[in-house]
DNA sequence: CTGAAAGCGCTTACAG
DNA sequence: CTGAAAGCGCTTACAG
């Protein structure tokens, strides 16, 4: 069965193309199309099946009432848990989400994005790597809207959603600080991007400002791409080897490996080691006993970027850029 | 800065779009382009960074290169996992994935379906709802390569690549009876899929097999979309009110659940009551005692439904229709 | 109140 | 060896 068009339509109707185009697209009163006429095209749509083809929409128009949607890794539990919150609300609204995953791969990033502009995707919500900031800007000069989340590019003059990675992290330390620890480590990746940055700076700034100086052997910093085992050997080894009461864990992935190091060396956590995990997990919960984690607002994130980009997508003229910072919540358990 | 066009590149070159089109589309060779013209013309579209627009392209092959994948729910980490081996697997020949989530709501599959075939995908992969049987033999009927994973819709005459629940199923019950276990709860969902209801024969074969007669009691249907709280209340009262020694969860966030309900009940996984979960999770290693789980051969489900995408898509006549059912493992901790 | 026609950016059968 | 032209299915400015 062909698929039909509007021509088909336009003929069993007996009006022209022009008419059915106005109907379908709301604008018969607009055009002062009379009642019978949109009365009877409109039955024809409706027991036909008729559906426009939205490539030649696209074709025609230039948009496509998608957005793009480009994250990290889709099998991150984080992201899954945003894309889907973005992905309901945007659905409500009337656009689709389209998303695909960088892998944290600079290339493969670059070529997301080609692939979504020529798509012709309306806006682009990304939680970018560093390295495609020119592509970006290509984006924004083209007048799409692009949101950013989750981590910022301090270069890129555009909207920003994400948690205040900072003042979580800063908190985190202080609550070890108060339950009396004092010798306190950082279990981080060595990606250079701000989010992670920041969570180092937060831990930094609360042991000075509480008097504990700052010892960079209590510092890991996980290469990216590596081996589970081998993150687990390396933090064997720092558990065990220095003398610390306390753990922030800068990711939830680093956490899991974390207990799992802490499992096999027969660590108790509790009294003697003080746990805390950014970014939650259903593992923290269950685990015995539970572990305390950064929670991210995720809802919020989700229904501010989606704020945003609907707002810059029905308005004309560029709106000025935001930086919304929101805050994440301790969980203690 | 306006996008480039087919047509300024062949300006710019001095020849027509019909020889740009040819050499674009490697066609040049086989047309009988002279080697200048085709020197010439690719040093122009690197320079000027020209892309052919894909809305064009499609509208006027009808195809896309985009593969539509429609999943229960993306935020499930089966799911995520799924998604994110098909998409790498894809990309690398050429395919794009553009994937949804249907929230297990045949509207919004329907809709969903219906999204993606105006958009012209060249082909789907499903993890099918019932209720949406229709809408997939219209999608063959179209000519259209349809896989399913994960559920088989058995009225539908297509390719299909799944675990072997029933055995796996039968497996962990076997391994409970293996272990001296007589009293076996089953704990499961009520929604009406093949999968589950696999998950549920299996039991029920295991038991008669070994001569344990049936019991209705011991099997706890929670309704699909009901309140966590709710759902760990049910089990609380199955679990303390009758006498088992083993429990299977037929999904894996009913175990998580089930693992929250006994930790409230302070009742000791181990020789006490023994456990397993259907789908494994980062949360059932790290859980204290471990717990036993049946995983799934997620990259072999992702390489097979790839594979038989592409066999489909790049045969033009029809391939017999394959069911492929891959064994799950029980991983005993 | 309604329609003929141009045009979005491509591909391809046909002609030379 | 290369090009003019039709056509994919829409939208919309213009005309009547």
């Amino acid at each position: 069965m062909k698929t039909l068009s509007i021509k088909d339509i336009a003929v069993k109707a007996g009006v022209s193309i022009t008419t059915v185009s106005f109907i379908i697209n709301g604008k018969a009163k607009e055009k002062s199309i009379s009642e019978a006429v949109i009365k009877k095209v409109e039955k024809i749509i409706k027991e036909s099946g008729y559906k426009p083809n939205q490539i030649a929409r696209s074709l025609r128009t230039g948009n496509s009432n998608i957005i793009g949607l480009i994250i990290e890794d889709i099998s991150n539990s984080f992201f899954s848990r945003i894309a889907r919150l973005i992905e309901d609300k945007a659905y409500k609204k009337g656009y689709k989400i389209i998303y695909s995953s960088t892998e944290n791969n600079v290339e493969k990033a670059k070529e997301l994005i080609n692939m979504f502009k020529s798509r012709k995707v309306d806006g682009y919500i990304i939680s970018p790597t560093k390295g495609i900031e020119e592509d970006i800007q290509v984006l924004l000069s083209d007048n799409k809207p692009v949101i950013l989340f989750d981590r910022n590019l301090s270069d890129i003059d555009t909207h920003y959603v994400g948690a205040d990675h900072f003042k979580a992290s800063y908190q985190s330390i202080e609550s070890f600080i108060k339950n009396g620890k004092g010798k306190i480590a950082l279990v981080t990746t060595d990606i250079d991007v701000e989010q992670i940055i920041e969570r180092f700076e937060g831990y930094k700034k609360a042991l000075i400002d509480h008097d504990i100086p700052y010892n960079d052997e209590l510092v890991l910093k996980i290469h990216f791409n590596q081996d589970e085992a081998e993150t687990i050997e390396q933090m064997k080894s720092l558990f065990s080897s220095k003398d610390i009461d306390a753990v922030l864990f800068a990711t939830n992935y680093l956490a899991i490996s974390g207990l799992k190091a802490l499992k096999q060396l027969n660590k108790k956590i509790g009294d003697e080691l003080s746990v805390i995990a950014y970014d939650d997990h259903e593992v923290f919960e269950l685990h015995t006993p539970s572990i305390s984690a950064v929670q991210q607002p995720l809802e919020e994130i989700a229904e501010t970027v989606i704020q945003l980009i609907l707002n810059q997508l029905s308005s004309k003229n560029k709106l000025e850029n935001q930086k919304v910072i929101i805050p994440a919540k301790l969980i203690e358990r």
